[in-house]
DNA sequence: TTTACGCGATGCGTTTTTTGCATCAGGAAA
DNA sequence: TTTCCTGATGCAAAAAACGCATCGCGTAAA
């Protein structure tokens, strides 16, 4: 939306903390964009920007207004949605923060099962982990956000939640294999490959081995699941996994066997969203269809 | 705030219902404002309003997208509001939409008490019924309503509540004048001035002479108290009002007296604002003040 | 200390956008 | 049918936005 032109450059400004960087961005020129925001400013009658030698950064008064513009152009997008829905044909976008984990089968499986009945609806998938999801919901880059780890903002509604059981991933001729249930203990002897510390798997499984004062072999730390995944069967070694992770097993000749609840609790994905925030149509239908998703698929998901 | 100048265009035609109109009332050309619409329309890939023959009106689109505007210009009011806030001056414009009875004496008071502790806020009263008065905080014209009625609209939040009971407004000679509480069966010899049906007052009284079976002598009607109140002694008949809007009474050589409540039930004046909205600083200030004094001046005031 | 670099601000001529005038097409009411 | 109102549109004038060149200023490297 045209009307938008002004507020969308203080966006970039502000991200980039630099008018002529964000000019480039925009393929304008400084001095143009440098007079919109004194426009602004000028309007609004006190500075948004505080200037500093290397560029410049938002004051307390320009913190207020940049969430007021952010808020607006989600507002913007959710009325669109809402029109085009008024058509009959859904259109939008929706944007997704979502941990390594879900990225894996369940959201492309997701995205592609509601991209067949609703094909005007686009998506953008942001992998990180939980506390920059939750930085994404708050600044609007995101609509929903798909996090295997505890929820500490309190400004994030919490759709739905689903227990995730820790698995161990292991070629399928490793000797742990014939475990139905592993043991912390069992895995002192063996080599592993761990996710780095930012993701909720590790995390669950340092509290693990702290607790039970088991020491381990690490091999590989990574923070790529496929990484991790191909390298198992070169070392022999255990890779760990939540189920909504859990795909290709078989014809990478693994398999994966759970972790015994009583070693290593088991954690729970989240679903989230803004609190406060009303959704865009196309993001509100795409939630309720992947709330029924994992409950279809993962049994206990429950609605907040 | 110069980017919004489409948008407060939209919104002035969808009110005045006519581009010309509009224009006239902007101070443009119809021809600037005709494509100033067409241009949002075509940005937002369908129209807003249905061109009828003698004008335009919004269609279901257009009422999605003129609330989105309203609350835009709302968003900003408080943004800048809190803005204006962080410097220590606190600056902003207060709208109130009022039943009759609160304009007599008591938002006065607490306007001008407000006023002296923060001069750089302004306000504009809109006196109103009920209904309008919910109408108005819906399409945001209003911040906070005080309206003697009950409410039916769930789309509005009372922030606090104050039982009155009914008084009867005489001149101080007037016979009724010796009693201490006055019953319905009372009323039925003397001349009465009511206040007009949409008022609150009068849906009591009408309630309570239906439930008594009473046949009273209305010898006036009126929707302006102060026209009421000054009747009353060259006709010698009874009015009625709420304590908050008994003022001057004395002067004027008028007395009040109150009804027995198991006459005429009580009504309750509220306190409101619309439901989801952040109000801005100096809005919510207000309504703080005028909560505490309508708690110390009338006893009861209730939070919600 | 000097020099070089990058930053935002500003004067001025050019380009793009917006506006206003005149006019058209079409429906409603007299 | 005529008249009067409405919104839509072509074209020229006015206004706003833009880009270039340049300034002043603070930091960082020489």
């Amino acid at each position: 939306m045209r009307y938008m032109t002004s507020l969308r450059f203080i966006d970039v400004v502000a991200r980039e903390g630099s008018i002529r960087k964000a000019a480039d961005k925009l393929a304008i020129t400084s001095t143009a964009l440098n007079r919109r925001i004194l426009a602004i400013e000028d309007e609004l009658g006190q500075p948004l920007f505080e200037r500093l030698p290397g560029g410049v950064r938002l004051n307390t008064a320009g913190e207020l207004f940049i969430q007021h513009v952010r808020s607006q152009f989600a507002e913007l997008a959710r009325v669109q949605s809402q029109i085009s829905d008024l058509t009959g044909i859904r259109r939008g976008h929706v944007r997704i923060a979502s941990g390594a984990d879900a990225l894996r089968l369940f959201l492309p499986q997701a995205v592609s099962q509601y991209r067949a009945l609703h094909p005007a609806v686009t998506f953008a998938l942001q992998r990180c982990y939980g506390e920059s999801a939750e930085a994404q919901l708050q600044s609007l880059d995101a609509d929903i956000a798909l996090i295997f780890a505890p929820i500490r903002a309190a400004h994030v509604h919490v759709a739905a939640t689903v227990r995730q059981t820790m698995h161990c991933v292991m070629p399928d001729d490793h000797p742990l294999s014939r475990h139905e249930l592993i043991r912390i203990r069992d895995l002192a002897v063996h080599k592993l490959c761990l996710p780095t510390s930012e993701s909720g798997i590790r995390q669950l499984l340092d509290a693990a081995l702290l607790r039970r004062g088991t020491e381990i072999d690490v091999v590989l730390e990574s923070d790529s699941f496929e990484f991790m995944q191909n390298y198992l069967r070169f070392e022999n070694a255990l890779g760990f996994q939540i189920p909504i992770a859990l795909a290709d097993l078989a014809e990478m000749g693994l398999v994966a066997r759970p972790l015994d609840p009583a070693d290593v609790a088991p954690g729970t994905l989240h679903l989230c969203y803004l609190k406060g925030r009303v959704l865009p149509v196309a993001a509100a239908k795409f939630l309720d269809e992947i709330i029924t998703s994992l409950r279809d698929n993962y049994g206990e998901a429950v609605d907040q």
